[in-house]
DNA sequence: GTGAAAGCGCTAACAC
DNA sequence: GTGTTAGCGCTTTCAC
């Protein structure tokens, strides 16, 4: 069975040479009706299947798009990639295009695994996620012909496409509003600062501080690190001040989902002892009431993978930089700032 | 920048042929020393990277291994699959081999889907995951000459390779186990059926009620579908019976966390006026201190990678099928069924 | 409308 | 050791 079909098959078949199969399969209009339908016939009946690696090494396209994505330790933890993934592959799907994906720790390999895909030739555009200071991803490829785009923006001078969300918007949102229900002492569990999009959330929560004319405390700022254990640790840090914040923000959900559970091992009624909130809108959020900011990130996979294909295709963009506004989507999770 | 550099290039600078450029660059030892000096050194300096695509096709492999997620409706909601996605890439990476990614709703896309890699020749090898009923792409697969493995069984009379959890004695234990703790009406949240593994964790559950005598009352199980709202809609159903179960379990943990917040709605104590449990032990399961079976999916992910590639490699396997028993981990949300 | 020839970039068999 | 030839399976001129 495993005979290979090719166009040399179909071509002994019929009796017809293997350019005409071809053009009559690709569908081209100058193939005499009576000739394609034998060929069509044909084709079917031996069951072929064009080799697409044959069709990229002739067409210099591989109809294949990359994504490598930065992992960090053996647990993932965040259902974000999920959605994310899921958001890019369905909208390729839609473009016919496929997708290659790796999963690398930030470091030498990762942009080996870059080069890999890219000087390979194995794919037409990629996709980068989680942009960082300095980042060497975008620094690498925008030296490189290849089409990409980032979810993120970038510190470097280059000019490349990005969508982004307003993360400091969406803080600065945030953060008024606990102001507004009488928060003055507000803890913040960063995301790792060498990731951009924490830097923004941070500037988001300061400013906000500031034109309140509330005091930055620097013990209320803790570096997480976006897994549920940094989230535990870092909302126990906070906890265990002398005088503790009367709410707290996390850089994403995942922590803020952490510090829920560590506020109430410490008896803390939630939405009134303590306040707390996070960042994304994953899927259990809304289960247990937390105040959030909704990213939209099946949608920005889809954004992303629209992007890409434009490029691709050579098309113009009609936006090179999307700058997206998350949605501030309050729940029980907070309230009005306790009597102290 | 963007002339390509190839075999060619490098020949031309060197004045030597393709094949002993090829031979040299591969590590081949029967060059003599310096002419290999000589080319690693032009191609060091012209930034020569091998034209994956063309390799493929001429050595009729792809070093690829393909992944298609079954998906459901825009929102992914579960974070399971970014646990297998790192799994897999992890160890795919570890075996120099690439992934290939679709996402594509179970129907004639989805076999499409396989389709276009198998017969388009672009993997050399695939990996099913979420087994269903007269699962289709077994049986497709079956009928190929491509090397698979599956994360799950089947119904089918088909013999293959695949590792799967044992759901039934994962379930039968921790009903078991909310029985001896004097639970006699416990409620079960199913997956839908078509998937293989809501049928063995059902068997479990209901084997436990009759080994120890409780009669299976139909209206206490439910069927959801592994999201966020199915649990949510589930759980009302039970709890609104006129004799509502003291214990509810669930086939996945999404479910039983929303289980455990619909319970709470409902003003009961969880762990005390209700228990709840689920599978998997998720990122966020443990934060809510929710009973669950441990599946360790990111290890799973690597396993099924490590037996693809013994098959690829024609290599015997040592197991051709893996029977995992889930850990049970009993936390805070299930406990002592209330009296009455 | 159809076919012959060339070539995408690589590796492998076989000379020399 | 090195080069020549052939070929992986496809598409694309360019004749006829």
């Amino acid at each position: 069975m495993s005979t290979r079909v090719t166009l040399k098959t179909i071509s002994e078949h019929t009796g017809l040479s293997v350019t005409t199969v071809s053009r009559a399969l690709t569908g081209y209009d100058d193939v005499a009706v009576e000739t394609r339908d034998k060929i069509m016939e044909a084709a079917a009946e031996l069951g072929y299947y064009p080799n697409l690696t044959a069709r990229q090494l002739q067409k210099q396209r591989t109809d294949t798009i990359g994504l490598i994505l930065p992992t960090s330790g053996p647990r993932y933890n965040d259902p974000y990639f999920s959605e994310l993934i899921a958001g890019i592959g369905d909208e390729m799907a839609d473009y016919g295009l496929d997708l290659l994906l790796s999963t690398r720790a930030p470091g030498s390999e990762e942009i080996a695994a870059y080069r890999h895909m890219v000087e390979g030739k194995r794919v037409d555009g990629l996709i980068v996620v989680r942009t960082r200071k300095q980042d060497e991803r975008i620094a690498y490829l925008a030296g490189t012909a290849l089409p990409f785009v980032a979810f993120g923006r970038s510190d470097l001078e280059i000019d490349f496409p990005y969508i982004d969300e307003d993360g400091e918007s969406g803080f600065f949102q945030l953060t008024q509003h606990l102001i507004s229900q009488g928060h003055t002492r507000i803890g913040f569990i960063s995301a790792p600062l060498n990731l951009l999009f924490a830097n923004y959330r941070l500037e988001g929560y300061q400013r906000a501080l500031k034109e309140n004319n509330i005091p930055f405390n620097p013990e209320y700022v803790i570096q997480g690190d976006l897994t549920r254990q940094g989230g535990d640790r870092s909302t126990r840090q906070l906890l265990q001040l002398s005088t503790r914040p009367t709410a707290i923000i996390a850089a994403n959900d995942l922590m803020a989902l952490s510090a829920l559970s560590v506020a109430r091992e410490y008896g803390l009624k939630i939405g009134r002892d303590i306040s707390i909130a996070g960042f994304d809108d994953v899927p259990p959020s809304d289960i247990f009431s937390l105040t959030t900011l909704r990213q939209p990130i099946y949608d920005i996979g889809r954004l992303l993978s629209a992007m890409l294909f434009k490029l691709i295709q050579g098309e113009p963009l009609t936006d090179r930089h999307l700058l997206l506004k998350p949605k501030l989507i309050i729940r029980q999770s907070t309230g009005q700032a306790p009597q102290s």
